[in-house]
Formats: C-alpha cells, sequence, structure tokens
RNA sequence: AGAGAGGUGUCCGAGUGGUUUAAGGAGCACGCUUGGAAAGCGUGUAUACGGCAACGUAUCGGGGGUUCGAAUCCCUUCCUCUCUGCCA
C-alpha cells in the first residue's frame, strides 16, 4: 500500500510512475489527498468536541464526590448536547476512512527507476543468459511424454482424486520432488537463511498484509467454514511472521527461507503454456524472503538475484534473466526479475522464479516496522524470491537430461536423489 | 467438539463504574555517587492520528453496546491454559 504522505508529497511524480505500470486511474491521486483533508478537518473537529465531552465528565465526578448532584445534572445536560454534535462527524469519519483505505489499496506499488515502461512480456529487458542450449538426441521428448513414459507424474489419477492440474507424483517422481526441496533448503541456509515451516492456510489479516487480498482474491483458494485461505506461496505466512511488529535495527535483516505446497486457481489461464507440468493448480516451491533496512533493499535484490542464479548454474540449466517492464509486474512490487530455463524440449523458455524488491509496499500495510539508534519508528523493506519453485525445474531437468537410455541428473543431485540417474 | 479459567505496557503484576493522568516490581537507557564496579538515589522508558508547538484524540486481545463517564458492566469474536471427548 502506498502511503499518503508520500503521494501528498509527491503527486506529480507518483502519477508519472503508475504509467510506468499502466495503472488506468492516476487521478485517484488527487482523491486519496482530497480525502485525506478532509478526514483530517473532520478528525480535528471531533477531537475538539471529544475533548469537552472527557473533560466535563470528569467534573461530574467531581460533583458527585462533593454531592453537587443539580450542578452534575446540568454538566451531563451539556455533554448530551455535545454527543449530539459527536454523532454525525462520527459516521462521516467512519466513512471517510473506508473510501481513502479502499481507494489506497486500489494503487499497486510505484515501480524502481530501473523498470523498463512496456506493456507486454516481449517488451521485459533480458539482462543476462547463461549455460548452454543442451544437444539432446534424436527423438528426444518433452517432459509430458517422458513423464508418463518413465511413469513419474500420473495426472489422469490427479484429476480423478481432485481435479485437473493437481499432479500425481510416484516413485522415483515423488522421490525427485523431495530431493530437489531438500537441495534447495539446503542451499539457502548454507547462504544464511533461516528455515521455516509455516501453515499452509492463511487467515484474511495476512492475506490482505502480502496484498493477495483485496487483488487477487479469485487467485487464491478459499476454505469458507473458517474463512482460511490456501497459501499461493509461501511468501504470505512467512512473510506475515513480522505483521504487527516493531523490530530493533539491529535485527535487520532478516533472511528466511520456507518450502511450501503452493495452491493457485488460475482462473482465466489457458492456452500454449498449461501442457504437463507447465502450470497446475498444486505445485512445491522453497522460498526466500528477506526484511532488509530501506537503505539495503537494492543491494540485496541483487545479492538475491545472484543466489538463485549460482543455484541455476550448479543444477547445470540454460538461464536466462529478465528485468520484468512495468505492464508485466505484479501489483505489490516496485522491481521484478524473472529467471527462465530453457527447455530445448520443448523449444522454449519456462519462468521458474521471480525474485521482487516490494519496497515498503508491503511492510506498511503490515504495519512492520524497526526503530533506528535515534528512536525513530521506520517502515521496513521487503523482498522475495522463489528459490526455487519445482516443476518446471523438474521438467527442465528431465527434458534437458534425457539420454536415449534414461533421464541423468545434475551432480549436485546425485547425493540428494541417492543414484547417479533419475532413470 | 464440550465444560471451566484466563488475555492489562518490554516483562511480571495490581486494578470489578469516577483524581487510574493504568499502582507496584523487574528489565533497559541516561545522570548522580565510585579509583572502577555493584548497591543506592534521581530521571526517562508503547503505538497511531491531528497540531509549528503546548497539547488533544484513540488504544488494557479484536469488534460492537450500555453510561455524563468503561481496563472494570453487557453482547460477539479470536487466542491461551486445564479437564473431558475425538484423532495422526
Amino acid at each position: 500500500m502506498l502511503q499518503v504522505s508520500f503521494l501528498r508529497q509527491n503527486r506529480e511524480l507518483a502519477k508519472q510512475k503508475l504509467a510506468v505500470k499502466h495503472f488506468a486511474q492516476p487521478d485517484l491521486v488527487d482523491t486519496v489527498i482530497d480525502l485525506d483533508d478532509e478526514r483530517k478537518q473532520l478528525q480535528a473537529a471531533f477531537d475538539e468536541t471529544q475533548a469537552k465531552v472527557n473533560a466535563a465528565s470528569k467534573e461530574i465526578g467531581a460533583l458527585m464526590a462533593k454531592g453537587d448532584k443539580e450542578q452534575a445534572e446540568a454538566t451531563k445536560a451539556a455533554v448530551g448536547e455535545w454527543k449530539k454534535q459527536l454523532e454525525p462527524l462520527k459516521e462521516k469519519m467512519a466513512q471517510v476512512e473506508i473510501d481513502l483505505q479502499n481507494t489506497l489499496v486500489q494503487f499497486p506499488n510505484l515501480p524502481h527507476d530501473l523498470v523498463p515502461k512496456g506493456k507486454t512480456p516481449e517488451e521485459n529487458e533480458l539482462v543476462k543468459q547463461g549455460g548452454e542450449t543442451p544437444k539432446l538426441h534424436a527423438g528426444a521428448q518433452a517432459h509430458w511424454d517422458l513423464i508418463s513414459k518413465y511413469n513419474l507424474v500420473d495426472f489422469e489419477t490427479g484429476s480423478k482424486i481432485t481435479g485437473s492440474g493437481f499432479p500425481l507424483y510416484i516413485g522415483k517422481g515423488a522421490k525427485f520432488q523431495r530431493a530437489l526441496v531438500q537441495y534447495f533448503l539446503d542451499f539457502n541456509i548454507a547462504a544464511g537463511y533461516t528455515e521455516y515451516l509455516p501453515p499452509f492456510m492463511v487467515n484474511e489479516a495476512s492475506a490482505f498484509a502480502t496484498g493477495q487480498l483485496p487483488d487477487k482474491e479469485g487467485q487464491m483458494y478459499h476454505a469458507t467454514a473458517d474463512n482460511f485461505y490456501l497459501i499461493p506461496t509461501a511468501e504470505v505466512p512467512v512473510t506475515n511472521i513480522y505483521r504487527e511488529v516493531v523490530l530493533k535495527e539491529a535485527d535487520l535483516p532478516l533472511q528466511m527461507t520456507a518450502y511450501s505446497p503452493c495452491f493457485r486457481r488460475e482462473a482465466g489461464s489457458f492456452g500454449k503454456d498449461v501442457r504437463g507440468l507447465n502450470r497446475v493448480h498444486q505445485f512445491e516451491k522453497v522460498e526466500i524472503i528477506q526484511i532488509v533496512h530501506p537503505d539495503k533493499s537494492d543491494e540485496v535484490l541483487n545479492e538475491m538475484v545472484a543466489h538463485v542464479e549460482k543455484l541455476l548454474v550448479s543444477l547445470g540449466l540454460q538461464y536466462r534473466i529478465l528485468r520484468l517492464c512495468g505492464g508485466d509486474m505484479g501489483f505489490a512490487s516496485a522491481i521484478t526479475y524473472d529467471f527462465e530455463v530453457y527447455s530445448a524440449a520443448q523449444e522454449r523458455w519456462l519462468e521458474v522464479s521471480s525474485v521482487s524488491n516490494f519496497q515498503a509496499y508491503q511492510t506498511y500495510r503490515m504495519k512492520c516496522r524497526f526503530k533506528d539508534a535515534a528512536g525513530k519508528i521506520n517502515f521496513a523493506h521487503s523482498l522475495n524470491g522463489s528459490s526455487l519453485a519445482l516443476p518446471r525445474i523438474f521438467a527442465a531437468i528431465v527434458e534437458n537430461y534425457q539420454t536415449e537410455a534414461g533421464i541423468a541428473l545434475p551432480k549436485v543431485l546425485q547425493a540428494y536423489f541417492g543414484a547417479e540417474n533419475l532413470i
């Protein structure tokens, strides 16, 4: 959520920045400031009258103690008048606050200066490319054929149990998932992250704090009996550890990593992307999350990007790093780098990680603050990234490491899987 | 899931309608004292909003209500503990 004070001081800049994100209603900036002016005015009037009521009430107490009933009753009558004035003020103030809040949550985060202006994925900026395109043997297959050939994943039975997009991993397929999770977590822990195993459902307040509500309500599975949401990413429960917390400056940076299944309705998605493991409703992911000093978030973002890159290099996959353009970025992010790996069998790039700096957008919503040396309260910055999401890594390894005899494994995974080859 | 007991500041803890402006203690910070330290003494020690400021307003798990006045009474909801039930 954007801060009113920032919008007030940077009215035109905010509008320009919103344009980079192709935000349709830049005039809402003015609406917010008008509403805030109205709120201030109402509060001043309300506080003034309430102060009179409070003082008079105290006086009544003193008069009662003295036994001066008559004067006490007279004062009560005066208070009654003030309270009548208070009623409409209170109502108006509540309404203005709701309007202000509802307007404010409509703003996406403002993009970082580095974010390109484009609108579509084609306009994302290629930052770096690494690794080699694997040379596959003749007759090499896409992962959906390989997993069926070697019985690693059974989509049909997953559909029977739950519905389409809920894969059932079997035997070596299941064990390979476990090996990947374990490797990714160990890799993150070695870089200084603390492991968490969070709840896989969150309440409304948590979903709101990280920006899933109200923006992505339809994308989450909702357990209505208890009003819990199945998490679309571990980012939600883990970032919420620090909701409504005032940290000490010395506590920063907080580095957290967590494995979780991720549940996404993917309502409205269709077409070429959805085949096999390319897009599913439930998948496994290991996430990295940091909460840092605002002066450090740019630097930390670069570190996180370098960290994920190292992980992909260790898997021997060809990859590229894209800086997302304003139109392709997430709602709450100030700047996002996407990682894609090349699938030689599908002859296309698959997104496997997204690393973002949210700056104070989430922490302001969450009220995650820290106290600096001077005792001043500031909002921290939050960042997160996948390190890594499993299905497309699974797909890429299965495809790129396929041989005529079976499927090989990257060296780093052999000990985790307990064999030299997957098949 | 049922019954009961609870939720107060950084922590412990008092407080069942009116100088509570949340007692008292601990911790922490600063100062005095000291050769240095401890002890002792003194001062300070939540957050949000409004205000240049003085200060005002709100907050005793959350929300709502009664009252001139609520930490205190009522309703509701969440959470914790104990017992019972069920269960991996």
